[in-house]
DNA sequence: TTATCATTCAATATATCAATTGAAGGATAT
DNA sequence: ATATCCTTCAATTGATATATTGAATGATAA
């Protein structure tokens, strides 16, 4: 939109061409994921190219178009260019990722369909909210487990979390507890690594419970987290 | 979509895919104002086109899209066709276009020149908040005043609130007290309607502020409304 | 400097979207 | 039935978006 007509506009018109411009530049599937991948932590172009699958040209393309939303910031470290959530709006952006699942939930077909068939094991998986998750923390009554990629735990992870990426999971099993219950956690609620990560420890006896959110959102609501230095 | 690409697809694909056609749909100034006229309460096809000032083919056309998200519902009445916010969505739609308000406010940089230029005048206006105005109307310390055009407060209001639409507003100043503090709302937080009430009413000496939300995210918040039968 | 690396730009083909026009559906009223 | 009204469909034009390829930029390291 050029200046001009900006300025021949109304302010609420001016208002709901910039919600239409944050929603278009969530329109597409491979920028929703690389708001989900920043939403970790800050990445370069080539790590988040190949996360999400596309060509670095490619993924430029789409981040740059992010930029412009103004959801995402860059920054040169060296040759590397790296990209993150703006910091004014990363609370507000993590939010409303989670509100559109919210509308998606109940508003679009297919995906009551993959909940149906994929998800539907959140109620019996009894997930553990982030306030009675606070409190358990505080009084030690829990063991934490993140069950990320090492490389996204080191970006920053919940206090005292121990990192057992789920494909070490079964390898592992020795360093869990069976005195305490567990609570493991991954990308936010709609991430699988935490579901498999529960199947696999009830199979083998644990008492486990899955956080119901994800490391995204527990940082947007201003509780404490822990980056490895 | 077709369906065989969606069933190839994994879980957390799916998911992605459908949040980002939510926020396709509202990729386009005409949908996010159709979206919040819909907000206001249920209108046929004539009706929306002309508020948003398109034709009624491509009003069609956008209103189809938003039904196709899923967001919107429709039904027959007689020779008309009524669009709605659909009802499992209704709520979160409205916390949706709050959650993308959010974002916009601090990420895009015509929509700060805009708050601004226009609304910086909210802090002067000390808006009161959902819970001190419950608060306040149980106890009856407050006068509501509903500014937007009577069919909109017809369909849905704050309970008690009196509908004095805003350009009525200067012939109507007898109804008015002088004893009690006067609340005005309108469509939402960024409608310029209560903006300028508030503005008239204390250029005439009244005790007056704006509330912070609207109609909409009142009733998104679960209140109880009223409407005209 | 020169070579190397990471990222962005430019050009292209393909696909999708937006707005207009006029015709077609579906319902009511005479 | 016929006419009328509201809405949707179909076809068109022009504009915008996506993905690919290869070249250009900007920074570091030899």
């Amino acid at each position: 939109m050029s200046r001009e007509a900006m300025s021949s506009r109304s302010a609420a018109g001016t208002v709901r061409v910039a919600l239409a411009e944050v929603a278009k530049a969530l329109g597409h599937e491979h920028r929703v994921e690389l708001i989900e991948q920043l939403a970790q932590g800050p990445r370069n172009v080539e790590a988040l190219a190949e996360r999400v699958g596309l060509s670095v040209a490619n993924a430029s393309q789409h981040l740059q178009q992010l930029r412009r939303s103004g959801m995402v910031s860059t920054q040169r470290d060296g040759k590397r260019v790296v990209y993150r959530l703006a910091d004014d709006a990363e609370a507000d952006v993590v939010f409303l990722l989670g509100a559109l699942r919210n509308v998606a939930e109940h508003a679009v077909v297919s995906m009551e369909r993959v909940i149906g068939a994929y998800f539907r094991a959140r109620d019996e998986l009894e997930p553990v909210g982030a306030n009675e998750l606070v409190a358990r923390i505080r009084e030690g009554s829990v063991v934490l487990i993140d069950v990320r990629p090492g490389d996204e735990y080191g970006l920053g992870h919940l206090p005292g979390a121990l990192n057992i990426p789920l494909r070490q999971l079964e390898a592992r099993l020795s360093e869990l507890p069976r005195g305490h219950q567990i609570v493991a956690y991954c990308r936010g609620p709609y991430c699988v690594l935490s579901f498999e990560a529960v199947a696999t420890l009830r199979a083998h006896g644990f008492d486990v419970r899955r956080f119901e959110d994800g490391f995204p959102e527990w940082k947007a609501a201003g509780l404490p987290v822990e980056a490895v230095t």
